[in-house]
Order: C-alpha cells, then sequence, then structure tokens
DNA sequence: CGCACTGTATGATGGTCATCGAACATTGAG
DNA sequence: CTCAATGTTCGATGACCATCATACAGTGCG
C-alpha cells in the first residue's frame, strides 16, 4: 500500500478531552507544573503536527514523559496523532483560549523569576 | 488609649510578596486549590478589609485556613491588616491583574464544572 | 487580672503525584 | 523475520502538601 491514510493503525488512540469540558482546577493544576509549562512551550515553539512526543527536551524519562502528555491531554492542552511509531503533537491554541482566556498567552509568556 | 492608631500591635506583621516577585508556577500553584479558589472567590465578593480569615467559609480547621492564607499572600494574591485580634484581608485585584492578567478574572467567574 | 476570641506554630498523618526501572506493544526498516 | 525506535503500562519509591489536633501568643473586654 503506498501512501494510503498511513493510518491503518491497530493501536489505541490516545483518549483527548475538549477544553470545554476541562474545570477550571484541572487547567491549572495541569500547568502548575515545571515540565509541563515547558513541554507546553516547546509545543508552542514549532508547527502544528512537526514534534513527536521524543523531540522534547525536558529533564524526565520516557515513562515520566508519556505520563505530562496524558495530563496534557486529559486538560485539553494538547492532541495528538499517531502517525507511524511517532505520536505527533498540536497545541489546542484557539480551542483552549476560547475555554480560558488568557491563560495560555500567559504561560507562552517568557517571564524572568520562574 | 482612645483610638490611638490602634496599631501598637506586638504582633508580627504577615509577611507578604509583591505580585511582580511572583513566578508564573507559584501562582499557578497557589490557584491550583479547591479551597484557595473559593477564599479568593469569598474575598472578591466582599469590599476590602472587611473580612476577617474567620469570616470565611471553608470546610477545614484553623489552622489549615491560617496556611492557606499564607500561601495565598505568598503568591501576591492577599494583603492582610492586623486590626485588633482579627486580620483583615484585601484582594489584590490591580497589581495582580497587572502581573498576571486574565488569572484573577478566570478564577472568578462563576464556571460550571468544577 | 481572667477570659473569650482570633490567629499562628508545631509535629504527625495520610494521600496524591512525579519519577524511575523494567516489561510490553506497535511500527517500519533491513 | 529480526531489529531498532517509539510510547505505554505497571509497580515501587520518595517527596511534597493538605489536614488535623494541640499548644501557644496577642487583643480587648468585663
Amino acid at each position: 500500500m503506498p501512501e494510503q491514510a498511513a493510518g491503518t493503525g491497530h493501536r489505541a488512540a490516545p483518549v483527548h478531552t475538549h477544553p470545554d469540558d476541562v474545570a477550571l482546577l484541572t487547567a491549572l493544576s495541569a500547568l502548575a507544573d515545571p515540565v509541563r509549562i515547558q513541554l507546553v512551550r516547546e509545543l508552542a515553539a514549532q508547527p502544528d503536527w512537526t514534534l513527536s512526543c521524543s523531540n522534547f527536551d525536558v529533564p524526565v524519562g520516557r515513562a515520566a514523559k508519556s505520563h505530562h502528555f496524558t495530563v496534557l491531554r486529559g486538560a485539553g492542552l494538547v492532541e495528538q496523532r499517531d502517525q507511524g511509531p511517532k505520536r505527533l503533537n498540536r497545541l489546542r491554541r484557539e480551542e483552549f483560549d476560547a475555554r480560558f482566556p488568557g491563560l495560555l498567552e500567559l504561560t507562552l509568556r517568557a517571564d524572568d523569576l520562574e
């Protein structure tokens, strides 16, 4: 099969939560972690669907990184799509900003003293 | 002594942190707690300097409540002033909003699903 | 002074969570 | 098929934190 959608995947699709279904406390808790803040920032610095999980430069192992992505998905911050063995990521900018106006911008702002 | 300033207080003054000196992670962590969110909301619903700590209706004991106010002060969210045996509170709306635009408004917004 | 009220400080406790190592699953390439 | 690469899952561990009960310290009133 040539380029047939590349999506025959028998793999379990990642579970997503739309920002509209996310509680404020969940969103704040998701962002109240230095590793996850860094993930969101690196994600924002590259085009959508260009970064796979292993491309992020955070000081934790694969297992912890996978856990953090689960949390970010659950908070409506990240969308993931499988492509081959990789899991590509996208920051849900507009949808999240519609639910929590300003919060993402705040997170992405390069503040000193962090 | 009649109304002589009411400030002879030998009590240790509460330690405050200006929002400008607060890291994003600190602010998010402070608000990522249901009790503290409720404290901030009740505080916002009344005029400044009208609520003493014991006036807040949260389901924790005095000790825990005191702890939460310490966290809120350290995040630049609350200012406290001693008056007699009471410690009056004020939400630092403008200063906090200048440092973290939109975050306070987000917190005060009555979202369902929390 | 003695007392009620208000808030803080001090351990102690329990739960949550971030992390790791190792095992496992899936995918695509050789 | 075999292998390397990518992620997930599981169990265990350790740290952090919210909470409590208790004791303590100011404050003002009678």
